[in-house]
Order: C-alpha cells, then sequence, then structure tokens
DNA sequence: CTTGACCTTCCTACGAGGGGAAGGTTTATC
DNA sequence: GATAAACCTTCCCCTCGTAGGAAGGTCAAG
C-alpha cells in the first residue's frame, strides 16, 4: 500500500502522514526499491490510532504518549486514565475560556440595537477604558 | 510615551505592538529623533481596544475589521452586531466541537478501572477501526 | 510511446507572536 | 563627565500542524 491509499484509508492526507515520520511520531515507512512508502496493515493501525487521538484533541506530542502507552503491554491502565483525565482538564479550561467570550458577546450584541444608526455598544464597550481585560481573564490565550 | 509603557498601559507587549504595526493593523508610530516610538494617548487608545478585541476571541484580520467601523463614525450599528454574531457562532461552534471531544473522552475514562493493570478500554477504543471518526466529526480541526 | 496519476524531496506560508543577538539611547548615580 | 542599567532599534529563527507548490522520478493503461 504506498502513502496515497494509506492516507485515504485512514483519513489522514500524505503530507500528514509524511510529517509523522519526519517528527518521529512513527517509524520509517518502509520502501519499495524506487523509493515509494509502504504502508503494512499495522502501519495503517497505528495512523488511524494516530487520528484517532488528533481528533479527540491530544496534541502530536501527547499522541506520542499515547503510543507509547499503547504498545506497552505492561502499562497501567491508571497511567491512561490520568492521561485522559489531564487532557479533559485542559479541553474543559478551554471551553470555559471560550465561554466566557461568547458571554460577554451575547451580552453586547444584545444591547445593540442593531439599525441603520451608527451608535453601537458593542463597539463603545471596546473601546471604554473600564473594560481592559474585563472579559480577557487574565492573559490572551491563543484563539482559534 | 515609548512602546514599554504603551504596552504597560495596554496588556499587550511591545513585541505583540511592534507587530501590529509591521502587519499594518495599526498606523507606523510617530518617532523620535534616535528612533523610538512614541505612542500618544490616542494611540494607547487604539491599542486597547485592539486587546479588547483580541480578548473576545476576534482574529487580528477581524480586530482590523472593527476597528475600521470603529472609525467609520457612519457605520450601522447593524453591521457591528451581525459582526459580532457571526464571531459568536464561530465560538459556539469550536465550543461544541470542543465539547464532542470531552463527552468521549469522559465516556472513555468512566469505563476505565483504572488500576495497575494493562487492560484499558481507553486505548482499546482508540485503536479499533470501527472508532475512527467517530467522535472526529468530519474534519480534524486545529486544536490548542 | 505517451499520458496522467502517482510518488519523491525541498521550500514557503499561515497566525500570533516569543526569544534572543547585536547595537544605539536615555537616565540615574557616582 | 563617566559608567551602568534599563531602555530602545532591527534582524532572524522558533513554535505547531498542517497546506501548497515546484522540480523531478515512477508506474499502469491505452
Amino acid at each position: 500500500m504506498n502513502i496515497g491509499e494509506a492516507a485515504r484509508e485512514t483519513g489522514l492526507s500524505a503530507k500528514m502522514v509524511r510529517y509523522y515520520e519526519s517528527i518521529g511520531l512513527i517509524q520509517p515507512a518502509l520502501r519499495t526499491e524506487s523509493g515509494y512508502r509502504v504502508y503494512r496493515s499495522e502501519d495503517i493501525h497505528t495512523l488511524r490510532f494516530i487520528r484517532r487521538a488528533r481528533g479527540l484533541g491530544f496534541s502530536v506530542e501527547e499522541t506520542a504518549g499515547l503510543l507509547a502507552l499503547w504498545r506497552d503491554k505492561t502499562r497501567a491502565s491508571a497511567d491512561v486514565k490520568s492521561f485522559a483525565l489531564k487532557h479533559l482538564a485542559d479541553l474543559e479550561g478551554k471551553i470555559a475560556e471560550l465561554e466566557g467570550m461568547c458571554r460577554t458577546l451575547r451580552h453586547l450584541a444584545s444591547h445593540c440595537h442593531g439599525d441603520g444608526r451608527p451608535d453601537c455598544p458593542i463597539l463603545d464597550d471596546m473601546a471604554s477604558v473600564s473594560a481592559v481585560g474585563k472579559a480577557a481573564p487574565a492573559k490572551l490565550a491563543p484563539t482559534r
């Protein structure tokens, strides 16, 4: 199986597969004589695991940790669980942050009549000195 | 007021202020004879507006749009409102995505006994073929 | 033999900055 | 007036997880 097929099979892109190899998340793939990467079903299995972990929001680095646990047949399930719960807490923190923004935005929007007139409490609030840091608790976290 | 003071005053970093200038989000600052950037209270006002917008999760590009609306004294408040509501919908979409991950993780973790034994339903699930794409709806969205 | 669909490596860009080097300026203290 | 600390300047490279594309090699079908 070459990289394109492996990509279709796993829901990743060929680019991603090469990238994961380049950063050492997966072992270098076998190669044909002409240099094409070759994937066995066991490699596909690993790639699917990776895609699943990424889909659950684990970073690539965390995914490497999970892969190591997966391959370590003597791991304690408690280790996996704490890994998962730690990540869950991260996600919940992110959600809380986004919800703070949503609350503020909803509040501001609800006070804006939203017609053709120029006066707008949303802009007024954003421009007001007192509002600085109100809905931006502590740090300006990475958005996206 | 030089850049360091302006940064402290607005809650941004000096790097960010230079960056915003470099990408054209703000006008090039005035300079002293020796080349130091100088900020007037009106510039500080703008920087605070930016910080507030970023704190509400608007991208820099969206912030540029908001700034333009802010400066346009003839804008319709409806434009601002729709801008805000669009962003709100984006945030809500992001939250829903994260919550999907959380739900799955909570479910998986609740089925893991979390003791010293190696068998772990979390890893089992992640490795199972059928689970592919289950909690990763459609695209693998950028995490962080 | 040619065409098109693959594959390879390498380089660039994104967003939103952070870190730090090398060097100039300003301010406070002695 | 000298010196040291604390500023400032530009410049370039790093992050993270990809995507896009150029230049060139390979493979299967017609």
